[in-house]
RNA sequence: GGCUUCCUAGCUCAAUGGUAGAGCAGCUGACUCUUAAUCAGUAGGUUCGGGGUUCGAGUCCCCGGGGAGCCA
């Protein structure tokens, strides 16, 4: 029997290390137990079959998240991977020595239980419990039962107990998976090569970004985790893999932010013999199909709710397509803008209100603007394109205007979700794209990428899709931590 | 990196510088259709850590740790 002394009765672990040592005492180690489910539970919940009642039999299995006790009879619920399920339990049903034992359960242990399925008076489809195993106890206590787990930081630091009291975070994190898996299905159906390139770089290239750097020693070398698949991607474009793709993590050793996670999931898709026109119809008929058929709007609309701003985003409505000049022209008021000297610019930019560094180059100072002013305010999706080609060495240069870039980068909710370019293929542009850069876009050069391009790259469009930002818009998130599992935090302090 | 703000029972939250409280969870008991079940009783605190001011600090000040928001 537990020997629970009153001064012992409110520390919960101690409690259940006392009924855990009691039921060892007995010889039942519930931890060499099992069950063997024949239902998850929503699929148990399918199952039951209108006006027969207690003949499907079922067996479930999962945590004790609700318990009713009402003396000779227990109305519990469990959680498995599908959701919960209700069970009923009755004394002369499983016997008096079972029962006495279901009442020692704690919240937050783990059974397995087998019955018939009936619906109660309140129409819950339950499970008639005919007999249940104890498969493993759980010695510390769950967060309250109403209002769950608030606090950010055990919510990011003990994900577990987040997803298993909070439903919306359940539901959050579930739709991910989802939405990485109709990715894959819809470039498949299109012919798309799902593949993986290296992490550890000799040079970490294809993007403007601080990589972490680490140390293979057997190499003795020095590597970079990799900041983009693109340079990787274009290698097997050259190799005659057409349609390629890549859904791989990304690191970049900069700010954490609602935005940013040092750690991220990126995207990347190539199409030969396409240009970024094409990747404007990939991306458009990819985002409709989540929205239509992952997300799936309880309104039957394409609109989902935007969290920071609380407007609705539609994907249904047409896409607005604006190129990056006029939106400046837009904003700074000054149709000639781009013909403006460096301090004009600046003076235009801090009349907007900004703060301008001085040694900043004039791309610099009038990408500011869109980032700051712009940007943030693109809530309904928007192929921005023509991008000044400072910002990007790596696409083609727009035939018509030398200062431009054929590409687009889709903004929605006011966040870059998707760049994408007619790829620069020709190795002597290429190569001069590299060498003029300046400023913070400056990339590395990755010689043996050139040496790849000389051996010929068909055309191609090119693209770049931030699954974690995607899943910000498509889950209505806040911050990019809603959306990882377990988001960078720092160490926690020592114990 | 800077500014602002937060950290109190297992969880969610209270507490003018003046005896640290509540709900849920826990513990003891009642109840064989409950839905945040109900009812009776009961126990539970290094107020993130350290230092200071004060007759007196959860509260004010300083240092450190961690989280969040804004900014670079």
């Amino acid at each position: 029997m537990s020997d629970i002394v009153s001064d012992n009765s409110h520390d919960q672990h101690a409690v259940r290390r006392q009924k855990l040592a009691d039921l060892r005492a007995a010889g039942v180690d519930p931890f060499r137990a099992n069950a063997n489910p024949t239902h998850f539970s929503a699929d148990a919940i399918k199952a039951y079959v209108p006006g027969q009642e207690n003949v499907v039999a079922v067996a479930v299995a999962g945590r004790l998240v609700t318990i009713r006790d009402m003396g000779k009879s227990q109305f519990v619920k469990i959680l498995d991977q599908q959701g919960q399920i209700q069970l009923y339990v009755k004394k002369d049903v499983v016997g008096d020595d079972a029962y006495a034992a279901f009442k020692k359960l704690d919240l937050g242990d783990i059974i397995g239980a087998s019955g018939t399925l009936f619906v109660t008076k309140t129409g819950e489809v339950t499970v008639r419990v005919d007999s249940y195993v104890l498969v493993s106890k759980a010695l510390r206590p769950l967060p309250e039962k109403w209002h769950g787990l608030s606090d950010p930081e055990q919510v990011y630091r003990q994900r577990y107990l987040d997803v298993i009291v909070n439903a919306e975070s359940r539901a959050r994190l579930l739709l991910r998976p989802r939405v990485i898996s109709h990715i894959r299905r819809f470039l498949e159906a299109r012919h798309f090569i799902e593949v993986e390139t290296p992490v550890l770089e000799a040079t970490a290239g294809g993007a403007a970004a601080r990589p972490f750097k680490t140390h293979h020693n057997a190499l003795g070398a020095d590597f970079y985790l990799r900041i983009a698949t693109e340079l990787r991607l274009k290698r097997m474009l050259v190799g005659g893999f057409d349609r390629v793709f890549e859904i791989g993590r990304i690191f970049r050793n900069e700010g954490v932010s609602r935005k940013h996670n040092p750690e991220f999931t990126m995207m990347e898709v190539y199409q030969a013999y396409s240009d970024y026109r094409g990747m404007m119809d990939l991306i458009r008929d990819l985002l409709t199909s989540l929205v239509r058929d992952v997300v799936r709007p309880a309104d039957g609309s394409l609109k989902l709710k935007h969290a920071v701003s609380g407007h609705d985003i539609d994907f249904g409505a047409p896409w607005r397509e604006v190129k990056y000049k006029d939106l400046i022209r837009e904003a700074t008021g000054d149709a000639d803008w781009f013909a403006r000297s460096k301090a004009e610019k600046i003076a235009g930019a801090e009349r907007l209100g900004l703060g301008i560094n001085t040694a900043w180059e004039e791309f610099e100072i009038t990408n500011e603007i869109f980032s700051k002013k712009i940007e943030p305010n693109l809530i309904q999706p928007t192929f921005v394109t023509h991008l000044p080609k400072e910002l990007c060495p790596l696409a083609k240069i727009t035939r018509d205007d030398p200062t431009t870039i054929d590409v687009f980068e889709l903004i929605i909710g006011g966040m870059e979700v998707a760049p994408a370019y007619s790829e620069q293929n020709d190795p002597d542009v290429q190569r001069q794209m590299f060498e003029a850069q300046a400023g913070e876009e400056r990339q590395n050069i990755d010689q043996d990428f050139l040496l790849a391009l000389e051996h010929g790259m068909p055309p191609a469009g090119g693209m770049g899709l931030g699954i974690d930002r995607l899943c910000i818009l498509l889950t209505g998130a806040e911050s990019i931590r809603d959306v990882i599992l377990f988001p960078q935090l720092r160490n926690a302090a020592p114990a």
